[in-house]
DNA sequence: CGGTTCATTGACCAACCTCAAAGTACGTGG
DNA sequence: CCACGTACTTTGAGGTTGGTCAATGAACCG
């Protein structure tokens, strides 16, 4: 089944060899941007600990969530292989700890470490399996299954075991991953609670 | 800016060196289906000429394109990486030929040939980018704006030249492209022939 | 020429969005 | 420990947009 790989940890590259190739540490404080939409790319990213949100806002300050990344994520690679600039912005949702190197060293790893290739290969593989998965769930299914999959993707994504789990996400979070309104979205769970899919205690999203 | 890798040229792996690795050429017909939604992987594919469609199907028939592919790309890869079936189908659009590679056969090449890791991370950076910005596109635009960046990354993915070019794609096309309906399409495009954005002559768009 | 696919139009409707108003939880600083 | 501010949640009323349905016309292919 799919992997919801900007949800959770995908893991990336071994921190000391990134060291290796002067990687630096950099803290974050809460709602601190990284980067910005359209900005060229110039560092690979990758997580230590917190969570990076990353996002789009439209120009009536209208916001979608293209995912989240916790520790051992990267994210924004893509324009580091590519001639384009960002295809969002990045925020840290929390205190993080990010390491950081730049393109050119980044790039020399690449080239002189065979594993690192097949990691990136994978991780890109997620995040296109991801996308699409989120683009057709937008796109054909009405509000509550467009939730319901999005809570069953993260799910299987972040956990294994088969007892009610709670959803990591606020009703607005949930909006912005599905491109729907907190209204909207508070009363498809309603519904999703009264047919007994999910169960909510405590304003709580249990699944 | 932005590639619509999905949609246009993103020459993938020599031809020959697939052949070398046992690629074999299948033609395919009109509307002939390649694969499944949900199906496992087993090969490497990529398109020598002609034009195939991946996309999905919802419970009641609705539909939404993916992207569509040309001569020279590499589509479906994502599931050679990683432990997963495929996310959508993929069907010839008209008469094609394909080139075919045993998932083993390819893994192999990409162990031998350095360089065609660097492609293929350029294939997914690219197919990674395009999905953001359609998801984006979809979830925070109206049907005009949407229908417009559709075809603005389309144009631009495809040519270099700046005078009037006609659209590829149908009104039905670009429906499943947005995740609207014809119908919208066809009073969203009317509009924006009015405002002057694009302009229709024997029901041919340009832009 | 007949069948098929694509395009178009209008009337109508429902789903989702907007706006407004409150209630609830949570954390922080006094 | 409490007060207050902030962020999240909830509810209802009402409006709009995009979807649905139905019917027709135009273009294309063999």
């Amino acid at each position: 089944m799919l992997q919801l790989s900007q949800l959770v940890n995908n893991t990336g590259i071994d921190p000391d060899l990134l060291r290796t190739y002067g990687a630096v540490s950099c803290k974050l404080k809460k709602a601190e941007g990284i980067f910005v939409e359209g900005m060229p790319a110039r560092f690979y990213f990758q997580l230590l600990s917190g969570k990076v949100r990353m996002y789009n806002t439209g120009p009536d300050g209208k916001e979608f969530t293209q995912g989240f990344f916790g520790p051992g994520n990267s994210f924004g690679e893509p324009p580091l292989f590519v001639e384009a600039g960002y295809p969002a912005s990045a925020q840290a949702c929390c205190e993080s700890v990010l390491l950081k190197l730049s393109k050119d060293k980044f790039l020399e790893l690449l080239q002189q470490h065979p594993e690192t290739n097949a990691i990136l290969l994978r991780v890109l593989s997620n995040r296109v399996l991801t996308k699409a998965h989120i683009s057709k769930n937008n796109a054909i299914n009405p509000p509550e299954v467009r939730i319901m999959e999005l809570l069953l993707a993260n799910k299987q994504a972040s956990s294994v075991s088969t007892i009610a789990e709670v959803v990591p996400f606020t009703r607005q979070e949930i909006a912005h991953l599905t491109g729907l309104r907190v209204e909207t979205v508070i009363r498809a769970i309603g519904k999703l609670a009264e047919s007994g899919k999910i169960s909510i205690r405590e304003r709580k999203i249990y699944l």
